[in-house]
DNA sequence: TCTGGGGTCCTAGGACCC
DNA sequence: TCTGGGGTCCTAGGACCC
């Protein structure tokens, strides 16, 4: 059997931690930049804030329900997710950490000497002592079942107390029926709209199609899933690999229409990139930049500048792929354009150990020295060490005005209790 | 004024080989 | 009139996830 754990409203729930007042109150986390919605409590839900929502078109809605406006604090979001995890892999030592919020796990054998459902209504208790955050539970005999069963406890929490476990055929054909088919997990938008003009509307008729028509149009990614909801497994535990990608991209706060402005915020993404490749010690071999106009507004000249690029040797060192980058923008800038956004993505990631010597010359060796020492000082001191091309004045720092404390991760934001 | 960011996997079709 | 056949590798783009 599987499980699949999830933590309701993730971020909202984090921002609820060390504000109990907030509980039973509405509460949304916007994204980078203030930007828009990306979690609500259920409260927020109630009141009709939608996913994606853009913060600046419900700052009305917002201030009449008095609904609490946080900026995502992903420091804060990453240790209570750990914090959670760890929780968790005391209940089985098969565990696949699926998102910050979500795991599936496996407990192989377990239903012959355990009741999954008081195995469950335990993990969530316990979860939520240690932590402080509530989780649902789906068991099945599959991955997929599993998200189908976790999605009926989070559904009905009154009845199930968070805990729903698919263990007869009756009970998955009945969960099935209920699932509509824009719901199953690797059935998004444009299947389900495909699926929709043949008459299919539950994940119970989807399993009743044809084999050859699911692989012909959705690929083995739909048959697999068409399998596993029948109970057939084949979507097993994925691996834990180093990142084949690695991306930083960003909105900007403003538009920018100079070259020098966007260079500078390249830099910064590269640095980003070039450390986060250093962190899982590996090279990248290849790498794209890109600048987009405001596609918000049609009444501006449109302009989406885009290049990939390998680079003559594997590298990771931010001086290298910054020059790289560097160049890129040169080739991609069109003047007169109003930027606003941009991104740089490193692709080919190859291990470190794996370098091949090039016939024509490779890193630097000093920059590789020159690194560890960047690395090692701005783990030390808190990313201190900037390059020349970024702005040390900060004046780009993100919009982030309802920024809550790091309580878990910081001595310095610790939360304090006036005893008075 | 203002609209997120970071990933994975699969496939068709082009380029190339003998 | 008439112009082979069988492969591999790579990549852009499309689908999906949170």
């Amino acid at each position: 059997m599987y499980a699949l754990v999830d933590c309701n409203n993730f971020y909202a729930s984090c921002e609820r931690l060390f504000k109990p007042h907030l509980n039973g109150k509405p509460v949304v986390v916007l994204s980078n930049n203030d930007g828009c919605v990306i979690a609500r409590s259920n409260e927020a839900k109630a009141l009709g804030i939608p996913m994606g929502a853009p913060a600046f078109e419900y700052k009305e809605l917002f201030a009449l329900h008095q609904v609490n406006v946080f900026s995502s604090n992903y420091e804060l979001y990453g240790n209570i997710s750990y914090r959670v995890m760890e929780t968790l892999k005391n209940y089985s030592p098969e565990i696949e950490i699926y998102s910050i919020d979500e795991c599936f796990m496996k407990f192989n054998g377990f239903d012959k000497y355990f009741d999954l459902m008081t195995q469950g209504l335990e993990m969530t208790r316990v979860v939520k002592r240690n932590t402080g955050i509530p989780i649902c539970i789906g068991f099945a005999e599959t991955k997929a079942l599993a998200k189908v069963a976790n999605k009926i406890a989070k559904k009905f929490q009154e009845r199930t107390k968070g805990v729903y476990v698919i263990d007869t055929e009756e009970k998955r054909i009945k969960a099935l029926k209920w699932t509509k088919i824009e719901d199953v997990w690797g059935i998004g938008r444009q299947h389900a709209k495909r699926l929709r003009a043949l008459n299919i509307f539950t994940a119970f008729q989807f399993t009743q199609m044809h084999d050859s028509w699911v692989r012909k149009n959705m690929t083995v990614v739909g048959l697999k899933l068409k399998h596993d909801l029948m109970g057939i497994s084949s979507i097993d535990f994925e691996e834990v690999k180093p990142k084949q990608n690695i991306a930083c991209t960003r909105s900007f706060d403003v538009m920018h229409n100079k070259i020098e402005n966007i260079s500078e915020r390249l830099t910064v993404f590269s640095a980003s990139v070039s450390q986060k490749l250093r962190k899982q010690n590996s090279h990248c071999n290849s790498l794209i930049v890109f600048i987009d106009s405001n596609y918000h507004r049609p009444d501006l000249e449109q302009h989406r500048g885009f290049i990939k690029i390998k680079t003559n040797y594997p590298t990771n060192s931010t001086l290298e792929i910054n020059r790289i980058v560097q160049n890129a923008l040169r080739m991609i800038y069109k003047k007169g354009i109003y930027y606003k956004r941009a991104g740089v993505i490193v692709e080919d990631i190859t291990p470190a150990e794996n370098y091949q010597i090039k016939l024509f010359g490779g890193e630097n060796p000093k920059h590789i020295d020159l690194m560890k020492v960047v690395d090692k000082l701005n783990k030390k001191m808190g990313d201190k060490i900037k390059f020349g091309g970024e702005d040390l004045n900060k004046k780009w720092k993100m919009k982030q005005e309802q920024l809550s404390q790091c309580y878990t991760t910081r001595f310095s934001e610790l939360l304090t209790i006036d005893l008075k």
